[in-house]
DNA sequence: CATGAATGAGCGTTCATTCAT
DNA sequence: CATGAATGAACGCTCATTCAT
């Protein structure tokens, strides 16, 4: 997906990861914009031709980093999601997974959200393809378990909900965190979730 | 808040209002590193020379905008929060409305998102002190007409995630655009809101 | 035909001629592509980006030099060929104008042939033009005084004879001046001239 | 005279072959400067570190690049130019074989005149002592040939017109290529040189 | 107050060359 | 001999900011 003058794909590997950790770091603190290359290779170990020897241009590090953080993402999630008649209980705590996930992966939230724009258009669809992905495992999930059955349009309001509920603890965390533990935000969540479920507690 | 070196106030209202308006249009366009100083003086309608009469550096253009933005978001909203004693059925609408004008400010809402990053932080902090007695306010409206009673904390929850509903059809349309209409979106989330505050409907 | 970003039109007519004199110089020393931007600006007395005020691309400045260089000529070439009804004596001498203004443009004309490859092809074919007409004034002046009747084509081979080996002074002199001095060189170019006209000496 | 860090001197003419061939062909296209050492190992068939197996610097390719194109030259001229006792025919017929030679080698003479200032100083005054030395062999035929007595200077500016006369079908393509089929070309030149060397034609 | 020419630090990127394997 | 990953100086160009007029 991105291109390189190096054959061997090994060291590509090992050279990218490197490039991803450094830049991650780097973009979670000063942003895309203001990173610039020879930060990524200094960090990263290396100089800046060979930076330019593992991507073509600084967007290519940028859909690295993309790419790296939704493999995070789906590596996860994906083998939970994966159970074939899943109950009630199986789905919250997969939530709550995911929301332990989201906790976690805070500054990388921020990062999607913030340099989405910068990535160049035809990266982005692919990006957004894997959140769609996502987004619709946590529709189908639902409408299994929920006790009343429910549209596939409110299903969808409800996966998309707590997709970003997960979310929201990153990206507003400067003013959840002064109200909430994080273990407080996610018992409040379940129940507000469970709640729209329609599940009585207890 | 923002230092001039022009002293003449009414002409400083004027020639801010032009800024914000020209740095607006190109910030939503190509985001805010994107966008020339240049660029905002000329579509602005004078020369570099005047912008910086009004500011003292790019990011106080950014500030300027913020600051406009979220005074266009509580001039609509707190009137309409302001009423005494409030009934289930003001809140709901007190909500739609606040949906609608999310609607209408989509691309202010990515904006804020995307840049909040490139503020200086002391402007950050007085952005996102704004941002908190919005919540705040549809906390209060929340405990005084759920049916049952909600702690602070659960309140809380329930404001915030309103909160960012609003704001997700613009910062998710790409999303949630293909699947829902403005309409079935707002329907469904106050369907949700409503089952979440354990109202009964019909 | 050259971009620049400042509006004073004096002020670009002055800082233009700063930059081919100096782009000129070092162009003429180490060619187009070892000459930096840096250098041009240097030698000009301005900054670098100064330089950038009144060219868009390093392309610009080479395409300026070649303007200046086909105007020098011309200026100095057209009013001579003006003449309504030359004779012999007066075309010799136009040729014999035209081999000293090449031999005062030595460099110039290396130049010249050296790097039309550089030019972006739009600015080429404009060059190419001037070019063309300078000789086709030639064949004109050839056609009218040729004692005997030329075709245009006969006509044309000679103009172009002509032209190239008043060039031929600079882009081979490392071979030529090695044997002889310029007013042999002329003296015998314009002799051979003469014999290629049927026109008898003395 | 370039030197190489392997022994084997048959492995060198292979390689250094492979070398030029691929060089030729890049720089004819796109010019000294624009041509990567990479492309040329690339096209060549090896890789970068071997190219620099067999030259020291870039400029070592441009120089077996001129030398390859003057040694075709002579390779083709020097026999036709051995005759003992030439006849007017024959040096006519010599310079007709030398206007198709530069008609076929058109780009290789744009090449020679375009990156001559790219040549270290002391390659190029190799380069320019193979080209008087064919030069001096015209000289000694026109003055051998010609119905009236020349003097050597006399017979260098003719041999020196002849010379570049032919290269100028190359270098000035696009002027003269617009007017003239290559026939007409050299029919007219032809008619030229013999109208200068005072040959009645017929 | 308004102007806009001048500045230069700093950016992303390239590519000739080296050298360990 | 052959390879190709690593290097980093150097390039063309941009743009926020200043300040004399």
């Amino acid at each position: 997906m991105v291109e390189s003058t190096v054959k061997n794909s090994a060291l590509i590997q090992v050279r990218r990861d490197q490039i991803i950790q450094s830049a991650l770091s780097l973009f979670k603190e000063k942003g895309f914009h203001k990173t610039t290359t020879r930060e990524i290779a200094n960090v990263a170990g290396f100089s800046i031709g060979t930076l330019y020897e593992y991507i073509r241009a600084k967007e290519d590090v940028l859909y690295l980093v993309y790419e790296s953080i939704y493999e995070q993402v789906t590596t996860h999630m994906y083998p939970l999601m994966d159970e074939k008649n899943p109950t009630i209980e199986d789905v919250l705590s997969i939530v709550e997974s995911y929301f332990h996930m989201m906790h976690d992966m805070q500054e990388e939230v921020v990062l999607l959200y913030q340099e989405m724009k910068s990535l160049p258009e035809e990266k982005r669809s692919i990006v957004l393809k894997k959140e769609r992905k996502l987004i619709r495992l946590f529709t189908h999930m639902i409408i299994e378990v929920a006790p009343i059955k429910l549209t596939s349009l409110e299903a969808d309001i409800i996966a998309n909900n707590i997709f970003i509920q997960g979310q929201m603890w990153g990206f507003r965390r400067w003013a959840l965190q002064k109200q909430f533990t994080f273990d407080e935000y996610i018992t409040y969540q379940l129940a507000y979730i469970k709640r729209v479920l329609h599940i009585t507690e207890g």
